[in-house]
RNA sequence: GCGAGAGUGGCGAAACUGGUAGACGCACUGGACUUAGGAUCCAGCCCUGCCUGCAGGAUGGGGGUUCGAGUCCCCCCUCUCGCACCA
């Protein structure tokens, strides 16, 4: 073997190998415990980056991991191939979508290649071709059966600059989480998955998944906000109808002074009508509208509002309630419209000051004797506490009243205790050429018609002409709208909206179970053997968006027959970001590093080894040139430490752990069992892989240590040998490239990949005599070695006769004696 | 504002249930080998003191519990992330 530690060829030679010999193939086998290994698949955006690489890196150093240690390991890989990036480069070099994602797709392949990962690419899945999203699309079909699939007239948040729908969650503080572009509302037909029909069950089980990160559960917890409260009827003054409000404080019902409603309020027309008021709520709403999103999602806007010329009347006083349009109302949560109550929340307050709207005060806090005074108050009283001035009511605490009130006005028809969530159903209509086309008719006659499950896939074309403008060219294109509809055989047009990207996303770790199954969408018994993921890896910026997605759809298909989870991921681990120079690697900040050139330079070893080494996989990873240059020269280490020795290496046995040994060899042989345990430990329990590399260097630095002054021995070299092997072993799921080729060179004809994990001797762990700390007053004081079994009296005499220690309690009582066997002791004077 | 997490050498980080603070690596310094080395090997490397051994101090700040606290409790400061007029 070469002298020199060269990646270039080795690696080359080993990706070749692994590849002809179809190691990274597997198969399903109900003899053997499965592990079904997966990463966020990556949008085929041109080029790997570094998150991806560390993304991978960790994934694949389980997977090869796992394999050691016998499971049945599922690692695929795939790309979420639809999106609009591909239309936007598309139009820009004046290519096509599909033939700049496939190039995408073919170069990234080559680069996961060329870093080593072990995935079964023969389950590959690219989510743009017709064989994953025809499937998709006869999952649409069955949710519209059911009802699951729903269309409707929405205010939807609307991207100028993008030309599409927006999910609720591509919001990101009003603005378009693509583009950054203000996002506005606009009012369009819409299609919808029902999610809100799974919601219970989604926020029931954010309490069954101890394998998830607390911080995502509660992301996801707070995202789908279930609220107790009532809805509570209020009727117009007109007596004319009625204006029904949610509320979780019914026990402030007899302060409500007035009634603010939602610009976008169906009722804000026929209140205004024919009032004073009329061209005054006209113009406040059309502002209203307008006005950008992230404006009116936030405290920090002024509350602003109009009087619409109506009344109603508050069903517990009977007292008249003006009417406000109020900007600050969401249409989008509750019913659109809020009972004011000025002195006990802190908006209603503001506004009633603004608007000088008549306060009252019905809650004093619980320990007050008198109630505050109107003009004493700075601030609305939110907390809970005993009602005033609330009639009968009048005494009760809060959360009694709650209910009370509530129940009376129920008995007249006009109140219920009910439950509201935050979390809306999900909009997937896009606007946009590059997705998964939605398998509806549109007929004249018959309606929104189902396209026959037998008629399916409905292919998107791709002989298509891009606008320039990004808009969708679908609507356009006639030879893909002009159909007739399955029912009256009349002339019709095909939907031309696409299904959001993240419907495609939310069951691709099913489809990996079923890789080549041609008669449905999933393989039931392959699908149950894999799923679910026991551990999935991937970024926390996807902690709500995908991973709900992903449960719900889930559920959807269990409920269809098509799975046997409840849940898709069993364990999630996200990983932190790579960073540079103190921030997030972008091509603005002009701190990029390119992978590429990473592998050129050093080798995929030393990229994968310097990902992992340098921050345990939940932090963020500051990248660091010498930092990788370290890691490069520790491979060095370990490749020398072969190659120096490789003849006599070659010719001995490892060491098998009996017959005695000069203390050095012996320590070296505890050195590597110590290794084998903390390192094992570290990678299986905690995915601490850099703790797990860090003991490895130093079962390295104690060979390097040995060979300076190698004792005369003939144990020598096996018990050497032990530990190199140990070393190569333990190292090679992080950089397998160069472990396999030092494992050939110490003598072995098979794969390392089919090695076994190495199991550590306890019996080789424990030393003869160990090191006792001794402290005076919890100070530090002297050391002392001794039998690891020493009993508690052996080390208490052994302590106080330590010399050291005998200088530190001349002439002072000794108090008390602490012992900790095996760890240290504490002499309090 | 609410919620979560984090503050440890010049830097990235260790310290698993309270028990030797700073493993491992980077950077730096010195030495060896060498024509030379940014190659390699060896050694040093938290701060302060007489520089031998040791003593004292030190995990954002302050207090507490304990024989013993980076770790547990209370108060405060700073940073990061998430949510943010949700009725």
């Amino acid at each position: 073997m070469e002298a020199k530690y060269l990646p270039k060829t080795l690696e080359k030679k080993w990706q070749d190998f692994w590849e002809k010999e179809e190691l990274f193939k597997v198969q399903e086998d109900p003899s053997r415990e499965k592990f079904y290994l997966l990463e966020m698949f990556p949008y085929p955006s041109g080029r790997i980056h570094m998150g991806h690489v560390r993304n991978y890196s960790i994934g694949d150093v389980l997977a090869r991991f796992l394999r050691m240690q016998g499971y049945n390991v599922l690692h695929p890989m795939g790309w979420d191939a639809f999106g609009m990036p591909a239309e936007n480069a598309a139009i820009k070099a004046g290519t096509h979508p599909a033939k700049w994602t496939y190039e995408n797709i073919d170069y990234m392949r080559g680069q996961l290649k060329k870093l080593g990962f072990s995935y079964d690419w023969s389950r590959e899945i690219a989510t743009c071709h017709v064989d994953y999203y025809r499937w998709e699309q006869l999952f649409f079909l069955k949710m519209y059966e059911q009802g699951l699939a729903y269309r409707r007239s929405a205010y939807v948040n609307w991207c100028e600059t993008c030309h599409t729908v927006l999910a609720n969650e591509q919001v990101e503080g009003g603005a378009c989480w693509r583009c950054d572009q203000p996002v506005i509302q606009k009012e369009m037909d819409q299609w919808f998955f029902k999610i809100t029909d799974y919601v219970d069950e989604l926020l029931d089980y954010t309490h069954k998944l101890p394998g998830w990160p607390e911080r995502v559960l509660v992301m996801q917890q707070n995202w789908i906000g279930k609220s107790y409260g009532s809805k509570l009827i209020f009727p117009l003054e007109s007596g004319d109808g009625e204006i029904t409000v949610f509320t979780t404080r019914a026990d402030t019902l007899f302060g409500a002074t007035f009634m603010s409603i939602a610009p976008e309020h169906p009722l804000v027309e026929k209140l205004s009508r024919g009032t004073p008021q009329e061209e005054a709520v006209r113009q406040f709403v059309e502002h209203a509208k307008l006005s950008k999103r992230s404006d009116r999602e936030t405290e920090l806007m002024e509350k602003e509002g109009v009087f619409t010329g109506s009344c109603c009347i508050n069903p517990a006083t009977g007292e008249k309630m003006p009417i406000y349009v109020a900007n600050f109302v969401l249409m989008a949560y509750g019913t659109g419209a809020v009972m004011a109550v000025p002195a006990h929340d802190q908006r209603d307050f503001e506004f009633a000051r603004k608007y000088d709207l008549p306060m009252k005060v019905v809650i004093k806090p619980q320990d007050a004797a008198e109630p505050p005074r109107l003009e004493d108050l700075t601030a609305a009283f939110e907390e809970d506490g005993v009602l005033i001035h609330s009639d009968r009511f009048s005494g009760m605490a809060s959360a009694q009243a709650r209910e009370a009130i509530t129940a009376e006005l129920a008995e007249k028809g006009r109140g219920e205790r009910t439950v509201q969530y935050r979390l809306r159903d999900w909009g997937i209509s896009r606007q946009r050429y590059w997705g998964a086309p939605i398998p509806i008719i549109y007929c004249d006659k018959c309606g929104a018609v189902p396209v026959p499950a037998e008629d399916l896939p409905v292919v998107l074309p791709t002989d298509v002409a891009l606008l320039p403008n990004g808009a969708s060219p679908l609507p356009v294109h006639e030879p893909f709208f002009k159909t007739t509809c399955p029912r009256c055989k009349a002339t019709a047009r095909r939907e031309t909206d696409t299904m959001d990207t993240f419907v495609e996303s939310s069951w691709y770790f099913a489809r990996f179970a079923s890789a080549g199954y041609e008669d449905g969408p999933l393989d039931f018994d392959r699908v149950k053997y894999w799923l679910p993921v026991n551990q999935y890896i991937g970024g926390i910026e996807h902690a709500v968006l995908h991973l709900l997605y992903s449960r719900f759809f889930t559920k959807v298909l269990r409920d269809m027959g098509y799975l046997a989870v409840d849940e898709p991921f069993e364990n999630l681990l996200t990983q932190g970001m790579v960073i540079k120079d103190g921030s997030k690697m972008s091509k603005s900040k002009g701190n990029v590093v390119d992978p590429d050139e990473m592998i050129q330079a050093y080798g995929a070893d030393t990229v994968r080894l310097f990902c992992l080494f340098a921050a345990p996989p939940e932090k963020d990873l500051e990248w660091n040139d010498q930092g990788v240059e370290g890691s490069f020269r520790f491979l060095s280490r370990v490749w020398r430490m072969v190659s120096d020795n490789e003849e006599t290496l070659l010719n001995v046995s490892a060491y098998s752990g009996n017959g005695e040994l000069p203390k050095a060899l012996s320590d070296l042989h505890r050195k590597t069992h110590q290794t084998m345990k903390k390192a094992t430990e570290d990678i299986r329990d905690r995915f601490h892989f850099n703790t797990a590399i860090a003991s490895v260097m130093e079962l390295v630095n104690q060979v390097y240590q040995v060979l300076e002054s190698p004792p005369k021995e003939d144990s020598l070299w096996p018990v050497v040998k032990e530990a190199a092997e140990t070393v190569v072993l333990l190292i090679s799921p992080i950089v397998p490239h160069i472990a396999e080729e030092l494992w050939r060179a110490l003598g072995h004809t098979t794969s390392i990949m089919t090695a076994p994990w190495p199991r550590w001797r306890e019996e080789s762990l424990q030393a003869e005599e160990i090191v006792i700390v001794v402290q005076v007053n919890g100070k530090l004081r002297s050391r002392i070695m001794a039998s690891p079994d020493a009993s508690q009296e052996e080390l208490k005499a052994a302590a106080l006769q330590d010399g050291r220690i005998q200088d530190f309690i001349a002439g002072k009582s000794v108090k008390k004696v602490i012992v900790i066997p095996g760890k240290l002791i504490n002499i309090v004077i």
